[in-house]
Order: C-alpha cells, then structure tokens, then sequence
DNA sequence: TATTGTTATACTCTATAACTATA
DNA sequence: TATAGTTATAGAGTATAACAATA
C-alpha cells in the first residue's frame, strides 16, 4: 500500500503558512532595525514611553515580557543613550523609564524601517488587499487565542 | 510638546500582527500534537517518509533544518518508534528514514490533531473567508521573502 | 506579607566545528 | 577531495529562583 496516509504537503495549509510567514516577517522587521543598533522589542518599549510615563512593571503588561527580560531591555537602551531609568515620585520601589531626545530620534527612524519592510513584506498585495489581509488577521487575534498561551 | 512621535500602537500593523499571530499559531499547534509525544517538526518528517524514501540530507533539503537538528529529530523519531534509520542501498553514506506502522499511525492521530487546531484557530473566520486568507497568505511567501532569511 | 527591580542560574534551541565512513 | 551522518560544544533566548528595597 502507497497511498499517503496523509496529505503530504501541509506547505499548503494555512497554519504553516501563518507560522512560517510569521517568523519571516520577524526576521524581516529584526533585520530591517539594525540600523538602529535596536530590535523590535526596544522599539516597542521605546514606543509606549514616548507620550505616557511607565515603569518597567507596567511595560511588561503591555509587552508581555517579563520582569527580567525587561530590566535587560531597559539595560539596553540606557546603554545605546535611547532612555533614562528616573526613580518613581509615588512610589520608590518602581522606576519610570523616560526617553532621551536621541531616542525619540532612533524611534522615528526606526518606525520608518519597519513601514519600509512591511511595504516590502506586503508588495505582492494591492492596497485593497492588503487592506482586506489586516482585517482578517485582527479578527484571528482573539482573547481565547492568546488564552491559551504561556 | 506630548504629541506622539510615531503611533503608539503597532499593534494594529500588519507585520506586528502576523508575527504575533505566527508564534501564537506555532504554539497552538505544538500544544495540540503534544499527546502524541511529537512537536510538529517529528509530524513533518514522518509527512515527507510516508510515501517516499528519504535519507536525512534530503528531508534537510525539504524542511530547511540543518543536519544536526535531523539528526535530533530522527534520533527522537526512533525512540518512539515511529521511525527506523536503514542503510541505503545505493550509497552506504546515507540514512534512509522509514516510518514504522506505530508511526503511520502517530502520523494519521497528528494530522487530525493539527486539523483540530487549525480549526480552531480559523474558527473565526467564515469558509470564504479562510479561503481568501489562504489565498492572501500564500501570495506574501514568495522566494524574494525566502531569500533574506538566514 | 506582597511587590518592584535585580542578579544568578538553568534550560532550550540552534549553530559551529571537528570527527568517521564512505564516495 | 567532497559528502552524509554524527558528536561535542558554544551561543542566544527565555524562564526560574532567590535577594534587596520598599509598600
């Protein structure tokens, strides 16, 4: 007997597209920041304390990082002069992470590499499709989705 | 000045989506075939045996892992015997991988699991319109995406 | 006692280099 | 000399546990 017991490519079915497309675009986005000496996820942190003062307890809700991956985020960035750790006015335990000119500066660039590489990500698709392509995404980003994550 | 330098939520961009929505889906579907005691690549090796003989080179080839991992993959594969390295008969270098029964069968339970998973995943979605995602998805992996992966 | 930030540590994944046996 | 498989090892990424300061 030499009939596939299953369908032989599942290069076919949506699922693996999704993942493997997922991870490409991943690296994409990584590659495409370089330029900035950061990566996707310091320009997220980058962009949520650029008009709101959070400390690093808060970033890590709104990221879903941990608490250790972002004090090495946050390490990072100090480091390349991109945002200042400044000691919390209510509370002493927390540290507010607030953004220096020059970051503000590295996040514009860095926004702009990151529409340039989706552009590029997304140039087999029209405007309307692309258009259509979001939509759907969204509407996969479901609650129950991320429930059942770790 | 408190105007926002670049919009604050890339949650809503294409490329952040499809990333998050690519690991969200690459953990669901390792989550759904845990009980056969395989991670989807074990799935995807037994997927490319089932009909063809394939030494560990070629499901290289085919799958994009690198030799060390296959050897993993096909050691792991043994020892749950689902699979069986022979020696070639053409040339004594290579490995043929051959699935047991046992490992058809893991094979068949996987694919209904990872059906299942998919399933819900779309669950959102109408049969049209997994049909266009489907559709879109497949249109943004092309090679020029391919080539500027590591 | 609980929470924030931190450090140290372990664990997983993947990639690299070196070895063997065959070609 | 090059290739297939293997092993050992190192590196990055992430998660866990324990600690100090503060609530």
């Amino acid at each position: 007997m030499n009939t596939p017991v299953v369908e032989e490519r599942m290069e076919s079915a949506t699922g693996f597209i999704l993942v493997k497309l997922g991870g490409a675009a991943g690296v994409l986005f990584e590659q495409a920041v370089r330029p900035t000496g950061m990566r996707p996820r310091h320009i997220r942190v980058l962009g949520y304390v650029q008009t709101q003062t959070l400390s690093q307890q808060e970033l890590c809700q709104l990221t879903g990082m941990d608490r250790t991956t972002m004090v090495a985020v946050v390490d990072e960035l100090e480091r390349l002069g991109h945002a200042r750790r400044e000691a919390s006015s209510t509370d002493r335990r927390k540290r507010v992470v607030t953004p220096t000119p020059a970051g503000l500066k590295a996040l514009v660039q860095a926004a702009d590499l990151m529409k340039q590489a989706e552009s590029q990500l997304l140039a087999p698709l029209s405007a309307a499709e692309r258009r259509q392509l979001n939509k759907l995404l969204g509407r996969l980003f479901t609650p129950d989705l991320l429930a059942c994550l770790p």
